[in-house]
DNA sequence: AGCACTTATTGATGCATGTCAAGAATTCAT
DNA sequence: ATGAATTCTTGACATGCATCAATAAGTGCT
């Protein structure tokens, strides 16, 4: 199996070499199968966590149970990258979708990295983009209706329902399965888009811009 | 009129006097009004703006023309912090509740202070606290009801109700007056709190711990 | 103290989306 | 290909909050 390592990931690519082993060689690798949580929201932990193999998937849990879905990480990532240096409590649950592994890296050997200028501005950009993915999140779920969330994945990512099924799109969009159902066949019924054997075709992308703006097909 | 300098920001206190004074000579200088606009959800920014004098409100738009209210910041604070390292688009609209004052800064300026390690650290510190911010923010509006967003602030700032009138503080919710309005007379009826002369008093302090939780009163 | 204006309360209704349940369509294993 | 299991669709209904409208309470000015 080849997994990825702390060099594959942009944040410590630009570190020396023996920089770059000696971290390596400190760090915890933990195994995980599929289903398994690594960390749960309201944890803390002394430790950068890196997900080398896998992907996992990071979600609240609201007081009714269902989980709002947060985001989708591919190894090779960096998870719990702010929580981490203001010591804050993880905002997120943190499952795997896959079997996978994280390497568990000490905060305190991180800290000696800060001195590299070339690590902390790696650093400024990786928490500047994540803040960037929160950003676009809180934008989603708060000015959003479930049209436009529906009609803004047709648009920037239709080969999600090439790979999903509408449950699990639903999930990712924080929407039930039936709100989901009843809002494609809207767009169907309104020749806004086909779909064939799991491929979307978008007939009117003029329409489906207009609800992503709108927040809906009328008027 | 005395207002904040560079030095009086966390971000920069660290330079070297002849650094701080460089950049000093270098910003602008705005002066704002009351209600007047700094930027627009959208715009982009050649500029670190730094509120320098007075209060500013950040808020999203939805398409219906309602304001989504992200946060207010008291001078000195440097606002749209993230979204200038990627060079990406505000994500929020800013606005003065107060007359007040922005200094802005050339990016390019602040690109070469990132080879000061204090610099860089003060900067991945206030990336940081933005981030949580943010998280803060993502939490209440997606986990939150407004019954239990009502108790949060009454549990962990009671003075706003002393401050601002009840229309202020449900915008600030992003929830309506009316919605407001009857859920406190609910927890008055139900013994939780009492209001005299605007002074919020905590009658069960469990009871309302338990809305924060459990998003409802009931059951 | 009295009147005009602003803010708060209350009721009726609407709307988007969730929930529950039943039936239809699809997928998968043999 | 056939049946069993899964997933999708559709309908009826529930829920939380917004909206609109009318009245009540509070505030400030002369």
């Amino acid at each position: 199996m080849q997994m990825f390592e702390l060099k594959d990931i942009p944040l410590f690519s630009g570190l020396k070499k023996e920089q770059l082993e000696l971290l390596q060689s400190q760090m915890h690798v933990h195994q995980y199968s599929k289903d398994s949580v690594v960390f749960y929201e309201g944890d803390t932990s002394e430790y950068l966590q890196i997900l080398l193999d896998g992907t996992v998937r990071l979600y609240k849990t609201n007081p009714k149970g269902t989980q709002v879905h947060m985001h989708n990480f591919a190894a090779p990532e960096i998870i719990a990258l702010f929580a981490v240096f203001e010591n804050v409590p993880f905002p997120a649950t943190c499952e795997f979708l896959t079997d996978g592994t994280v390497g568990l890296l000490p905060l305190e050997k991180i800290y000696k990295c800060l001195n590299d200028v070339d690590f902390s501005m790696s650093l400024i950009s990786a928490l500047s983009k994540r803040m960037k993915l929160i950003a676009d999140l809180f934008h989603k779920e708060t000015i959003y209706s479930s049209e436009a969330k529906i009609a803004d994945v047709i648009y920037n990512n239709p080969s999600v329902f090439e790979r999903l099924k509408n449950g699990e799109i639903a999930s990712i969009l924080n929407i039930t399965p039936e709100t989901l159902s009843r809002i494609l066949t809207k767009f169907k019924k309104e020749k806004i888009i086909t779909i064939e054997h799991h491929v979307v075709t978008v007939l009117n992308k003029v329409a489906l811009q207009s609800v992503i703006d709108n927040n809906t097909l009328k008027k």
